[in-house]
DNA sequence: TGCCTATATGTCGGATATGACATATACTGC
DNA sequence: GCAGTATATGTCATATCCGACATATAGGCA
């Protein structure tokens, strides 16, 4: 939408969007989730093909092993920023953030 | 490292990857300091770009406008989670986020 | 079977992030 | 100068997350 239409529904407040808007933050939650399972992927694949345990991931992570745990399990306890920092931590690169995000669906109806 | 060479290095504990293990870490974290600046001026742009104004913002967030304001300029008190929560939630896609994520410079050194 | 290793799940105290509020600063047009 | 609007900064109570620990489950092997 552009600024200019924007700007003429702005005066009507929320009435004229939830709908949409309620659509967009389901959405939201929904990428959120898929992300989080996307990089939750990414860490297990890693550590798998280093030929870590749980254990010892969690030791460079200066972690847990529940907590690794929780994070290849993709656990809502587990927040996007811890799985960023550890794919970080293991020497992935922004690139290969982008590649496994990029590959997610784009399922925003808009 | 392959993980026949790194099973050799295991039983030596921490002190083999040390220095190593150090220069990741604060890799990891240097990495991380500039996703968050990149996703904040994502938002930021897309903010002006739709003509709103920070409390317009706040508001389509279920948020404040002291709390967008710290988003755009990168403040350390806002994780990476918020940031992509909001991303998304103002309809940017995965597709997006890869492709800002990606034009991070890859400055590891492994 | 019992033992060992790896992974999963539940819980909890302390740490961090969040929304909200107050206040400050900056830039308009009058 | 002074309203009005937009953005920035500081603080705080509450909410959420994190590491740690205990415990459970599962598989291999003697």
């Amino acid at each position: 939408m552009k600024s200019a239409k924007r700007a003429k529904l702005r005066a009507h407040g929320w009435a004229v969007g939830s709908a949409k808007e309620f659509l967009k933050l389901s959405n939201a939650e929904a990428a959120l989730v898929e992300l989080r399972l996307a990089l939750s992927r990414s860490l297990r694949t890693w550590r798998t093909e280093h030929g870590l345990s749980q254990v010892e991931l969690a030791r460079q992570l200066k972690s847990s092993q529940s907590r690794v745990a929780k994070m290849e399990a993709g656990d809502p306890s587990v927040s996007v920023d811890l799985l960023v920092r550890s794919l970080f931590a293991v020497g992935a690169k922004p690139r290969d953030l982008a590649r496994t995000i990029g590959q997610l669906e784009d399922r925003v109806a808009v």
